[in-house]
DNA sequence: GACTATTCGGACTTAATTAGTCCTTATTAT
DNA sequence: ATAATAAGGACTAATTAAGTCCGAATAGTC
C-alpha cells in the first residue's frame, strides 16, 4: 500500500552508518546495535546489499561491511531498489505494452509522471549529502549521531 | 512495495466509468463487465466508494451508482485515497513525532519531498480531464471507450 | 401486496508479502 | 587450531491482498 518496508527502511538506515565513515569496515552488530536493527534480520538485508554490490563484506575476525563505492555515487533510490527491486508504481508500468488499455487508459500518464517525480526526488540526494545533513540537524538538536562518529577506521581500503 | 492494489486500480476505472456519463445510475454488472472487474469484488469495492461518498448508490430494481460530485472536482488522489487510505510513503511521515529520529534523521526530508511531489502528480488531474484524455487517446487508438459513451442515462439528479 | 432485481454488509478463503528467527557452513585474523 | 564473523537457507507468525459467497434490505414493477 505505498509504503516503505522496513527491509527499505533498515537497509537505508545501514547504508547511511557506513557512509558516515565511508572506508571503514564495520562489523553487523555495531550497525544493528546503532540504528536500533534487530541482529539477524540485518543479516538478510547486508547480504542482498553485498549482492547488489553496494557493500562489500569481509568474513572471519574482525569482519565487517563497508560501502563498496563512494557515498557521492550512492542515491536513495539505488539503496532502496537494491533491496525492493525496482519501482513501479501501478503494474501498468512495469513494461510497455503490458497492459492492454494502455492505448485507451487515461491514467497510465498521470501514473508515468507521478513515478518520475517520485524517483527524481530519490535521486536527488547521495548519500554523502545525507550524511552532511544528518550532522546538521544533530548539531541543531544537541545530540550525538547513534556513535557513528564515534566509530575507529579498521582498515582503509 | 509501492505499488497500487488491485482495490486501487479498479475504484479508479469504476469512477472514471461513472465520470464519462456523471449523472447517470450505472448498474454494478455493467461497470464491472465494461472495466474487467470480477463483480463481487467490484461489490466491496464501491461499497467503500459509497461510504466514502465519492460516489452515490440506489438499490433495488434499476438501481446502481452514479458520482457524488462533479468530475470536475475530483482527483486521482481523492478516488485512491478513498479506497486505499491516506498515502504515506514511510512511516516516518504519518504523524509528527512519530517516529524518534525525527530530529536527526535526514532521510525524512527527503521522503517528505518526495511524497508531497507524488501527491501533486495524483492531485494534478481531475476525472473531468481523465475522461477528456481517454476520448483523444480512443479516438487515436480507432477504438472505442469500453461502451462508456454508447450507455443511456436512466435518470438524472 | 407479491415478485424480482439490485445494492448492503459481513463472513469466509487462499495466496502472497512482511517481518522476523534460528541454525549450519564457510571464511578469516590471531 | 581457535574464535569471531558473514553467507545462506529453512522456518514461523502476522498482516495484507485478492477474491468469493450469502443472507438481508430496498426499490421498481406487475
Amino acid at each position: 500500500m505505498f509504503r516503505l518496508t522496513r527491509d527499505g527502511e533498515y537497509g537505508v538506515r545501514a547504508v547511511l552508518h557506513l557512509s558516515a565513515n565511508p572506508l571503514a569496515f564495520c562489523g553487523m552488530r555495531e550497525i544493528a546495535r546503532a540504528q536500533g536493527i534487530p541482529e539477524n534480520y540485518l543479516a538478510k538485508i547486508m547480504q542482498q546489499l553485498a549482492r547488489r554490490e553496494l557493500v562489500r563484506s569481509r568474513r572471519g575476525a574482525s569482519g565487517g561491511y563497508a560501502l563498496a563505492r563512494s557515498p557521492r555515487h550512492m542515491t536513495l533510490r539505488q539503496v532502496i531498489e537494491a533491496i525492493e527491486g525496482p519501482i513501479f508504481l501501478n503494474v501498468c508500468l512495469i513494461k510497455k505494452g503490458e497492459c492492454p488499455r494502455d492505448d485507451i487508459c487515461p491514467v497510465h500518464d498521470v501514473w508515468r509522471t507521478a513515478q518520475k517525480k517520485l524517483l527524481q526526488a530519490l535521486d536527488s540526494r547521495t548519500m554523502e549529502d545525507l550524511v552532511r545533513d544528518g550532522l546538521k540537524k544533530a548539531r541543531r538538536a544537541g545530540k550525538k549521531l547513534n556513535g557513528a562518529d564515534t566509530r575507529q577506521p579498521r582498515e582503509a581500503g
